[in-house]
DNA sequence: GTGAAAGCGCTAACAC
DNA sequence: GTGTTAGCGCTTTCAC
């Protein structure tokens, strides 16, 4: 449509082109930008003006360079495009920008040799810290460990390695189950399912005792057989649903361990003509939008997702501006959001 | 210096280091590091093997600083949490990931003050170049313009403004409402209503054209009080379609602009009694997963979110490489899908 | 309160 | 093919 037009860049201003045309050194208009307190508010005051009419922008690689950071922080995570992370991103970015920290980002396609590489080409770039929701197999964390020894803090939010010591931030997945099955034996079903993640997962492994906690207490037996372990797709979830409706007691209700489970799951009822909420509750969790579109609207856990952004992010800040700073736990507390899934 | 639980970080080891060790110069070890080809595969190997033994990692900042670049991409955009623009991210986060570019996110809320003030700090973190969908007013794009004449390039997607010399990248958005609408006029709907979005955005203005485009085609008269127009989310899609069913003539079928107003507005039917499909059919744009969650499943015309990525990451990238690339404009084809809500 | 100078890690002339 | 050297833009002793 149109054709190259050169871009002739002009040569960006520093503090060296300031102090010439002060006629103060560089080290002067370096401690007036950053306020440092020994020069005369007098200069300080022209050299403001200046940087401020030359439109004056420090070099980041500079200052990087000399300091020793990139204030910069790099985030790894399985996916961006479902609702629960895309929200945490929302969060973390919000915090970061407060604080003039950028973000970068990694996506590890849930892989885990993809993590291995990512985390290999992280080291080249630099980031002060680091922001990971884990892959899948929580066993081999040992490249985070290292990072961690070389000086880089890291926090981990949702999905977070039982096997190393650092700071962690995560949703309350016990009790927001125990309040969903206590939800359902409050509204009269008797024979709760529970259509889980992968086992070795530690947020998967509370959601469950969550369930079978709220089963005890209430004096009802677990039935081996009513546990599904799977993924976490919507499919996966049709096809647990699907397994459960062939068990010799089919149950009353299913807990899911996120929402797009319980979706798929719903669908598998459908096509084999259960009534939701009435013959058959269903309960989720993560409060994906979706769970307000499909008829009936869906039951489900509310995770504060941007709180875990913005809890993670300002804690790995805190580490940041701090080196020595003691490890800290977050649980983040769940909401149960009630709507037609479970209502006979 | 330290103490508590003290990470240690030993200090990075430089091209210094690896020089002293081996007796060449740093610059000998730089130019074997980067394959420059005059350096003898003899010492090229062992200061290879050197560095690799003692996990060498280049320092981005020093590099930067050097060439005067970051390998940095920013992506202004105005939200991530939903479907299309991280959908969107992730096919940038592939190329860039593969050519080794970072990539680091702006968020402007939609909201064009945060946009201008995003700009301005933007300035401050030295991005090599720019990947942005703008906010909603196009008409106030200078911010960008002077960007690009200050040798950032930018790459526009889906949300592109119309009066800044720049590549663009979109989708076929005319194409698309057309096939849309013409597959309701082939299903035998005759009034077919447009909810809209803002009238400013040139996206929103192709796919009204595309669907006045279709109905002219086709010989139908274009009904100003079926054109209503409004902003992007559900609810806007739910009132939209509450006023069309006041119309004195009620339309049969409903183009939306996008995948939320589509579902709002079944919602909206629903609550009306309206057999979805049969009484009045609905299609959506966009292809957002709850498209096929909701009941009746939505027709809809699928963005190619993720080529919209790809395509602008490597153009920019491209821009990137050699300083004075001409601009292009890639418009990618959208796919009609037919699905429940428009079967009679 | 201010300046001179060294140096962060790396690249790119320019010599030899 | 390799070494020397001068910076990139900034911060930070150390003088005065």
């Amino acid at each position: 449509m149109s054709s190259g037009k050169t871009n002739k860049s002009p040569r960006p201003v520093t503090i060296k082109d300031i102090a010439r045309m002060l006629n103060v050194s560089v080290a002067t208009v370096s401690r007036a930008l950053r306020n440092t307190h020994d020069v005369s508010s007098d200069t300080q005051k022209k050299i403001f003006a200046l940087a401020n009419e030359l439109h004056y922008r420090p070099n980041l690689n500079a200052t990087g360079l000399v300091k020793g950071t990139s204030n910069t922080i790099g985030i790894v995570l399985p996916y961006i495009n479902n609702y629960y992370f895309s929200t945490v991103i929302t969060g973390i970015q919000e915090i970061a920008y407060r604080h003039k920290y950028n973000i970068i980002l990694f996506l590890t396609d849930d892989s885990p040799e993809k993590e291995l590489s990512v985390i290999g080409d992280l080291m080249n770039t630099g980031v002060d810290g680091l922001l990971v929701s884990v892959c899948s197999p929580p066993g081999s964390c040992q490249h985070y460990q290292q990072l961690i020894d070389h000086g880089i803090p890291i926090v981990f939010f949702d999905r977070v390695p039982g096997n190393i010591e650092a700071s962690k931030v995560m949703q309350d997945d016990y009790n927001g189950a125990f309040k969903a099955v206590e939800h359902l034996i409050k509204s009269g079903y008797t024979k709760i399912a529970h259509i889980a993640g992968p086992k070795e997962l530690h947020f998967t492994q509370q959601r469950l005792l969550g369930y079978s906690g709220a089963l005890k207490k209430y004096g009802f037996d677990i039935q081996p057989d009513w546990i599904i372990y799977s993924g976490f797709s919507q499919k996966d979830g049709e096809e647990d649903a699907a397994k459960l409706l062939q068990c010799k007691k089919t149950p009353d209700a299913i807990f899911a361990a996120n929402d797009r489970k319980a979706l798929g799951a719903m669908i598998a009822l459908k096509k084999n003509n259960v009534a939701i909420g009435k013959d058959i509750g269903v309960i989720g969790f993560t409060n994906d939008p979706a769970s307000e579109i499909i008829s009936p609207t869906l039951s489900t856990v509310a995770e504060p997702a941007l709180e875990i952004g913005k809890t993670s992010c300002t804690l790995l800040i805190k580490h940041l501006r701090k080196k020595h700073t003691v490890i800290e736990e977050t649980i983040l507390p769940c909401e149960l959001i009630i709507r037609e899934s479970t209502r006979r």
